[in-house]
DNA sequence: ATAGAGGTTCCAGTGAGGGGAGACTTAAAT
DNA sequence: ATTTAAGTCTCCCCTCACTGGAACCTCTAT
């Protein structure tokens, strides 16, 4: 199949199919007139790291899921870590992010958000 | 002051601050030698940036933010508006990543962390 | 006089693609 | 059989917010 298809049935678009393929990630065939060409293994491949990428694990993490994954000799454990790890990440983003919407909140709640120029949040930035 | 000493008193990076310049963001003046020379005003101006990125605000929204702090006719409610709308998109981000995190884990636990091969992530990321 | 610290410009690279040009191949409609 | 439309190819520039480095210049201290 061609890449148009290959990108359809693996929910990714045919400019990062081609990356994908640029950068190593899967490698596809190619006709005798030069199309890249995407055999069920490989489509079967995009869809894995379509999925690990809405996960949030990044292109080179995919691509250490992705040897596991072929690897039939893998041990669990050694994906479990990835996932914690990636769990951990997540963890330290979430309670950085909540704890600057806290703090922001607190201070828009403070600004009284009329014609005045008067305001807690510039105050806050330009704070000495 | 030059452009080291600015950096020191913003919290920023010399090559930060540089950047800064060559956008516009700030407008530091010139010595006969071609340094950057940086007045008060404007290192308050770095600082305020400084704080405003650490609130999570694109460069793009700290120049919006830094022309209201700069005009003494502004309305608190353009602050206000520009505010809120970033503590939205900071609770849809909280909420994907929750989401994302709570089934990342969920999976992982049903995972054995073992010698063997067989590992629910992996099935999970190259479900059919 | 010279060493070293700090300044200048410009170029290249990051992650993960997106947009578009110009050339080519293929499939469908006439 | 021909034409047209859609799909694909490579190549290059763009994003965001910087960071690193090279080559060169200026200032300060010894």
């Amino acid at each position: 199949m061609k890449i148009g298809d290959a990108a359809a049935e693996s929910n990714l678009s045919v400019k990062t199919v081609r990356y994908y393929a640029d950068t190593g990630l899967v490698t596809p065939g190619r006709s005798e007139s030069g199309y890249r060409e995407y055999d069920a293994t490989t489509v079967q491949k995009l869809r894995f790291v379509a999925r690990a990428r809405g996960f949030g694990f990044s292109v080179a993490e995919c691509r250490e899921l992705l040897s596991l994954y072929e690897d039939d000799g893998r041990a669990s454990a050694d994906v479990k870590r990835i996932a914690e790890a990636k769990i951990e990440a997540l963890d330290r983003k979430l309670a950085e992010l909540h704890e600057l919407r806290d703090e922001l909140s607190r201070v828009a709640m403070a600004c009284a958000g009329d014609e005045r120029a008067q305001c807690p949040i510039l105050d806050r930035f330009a704070e000495i």
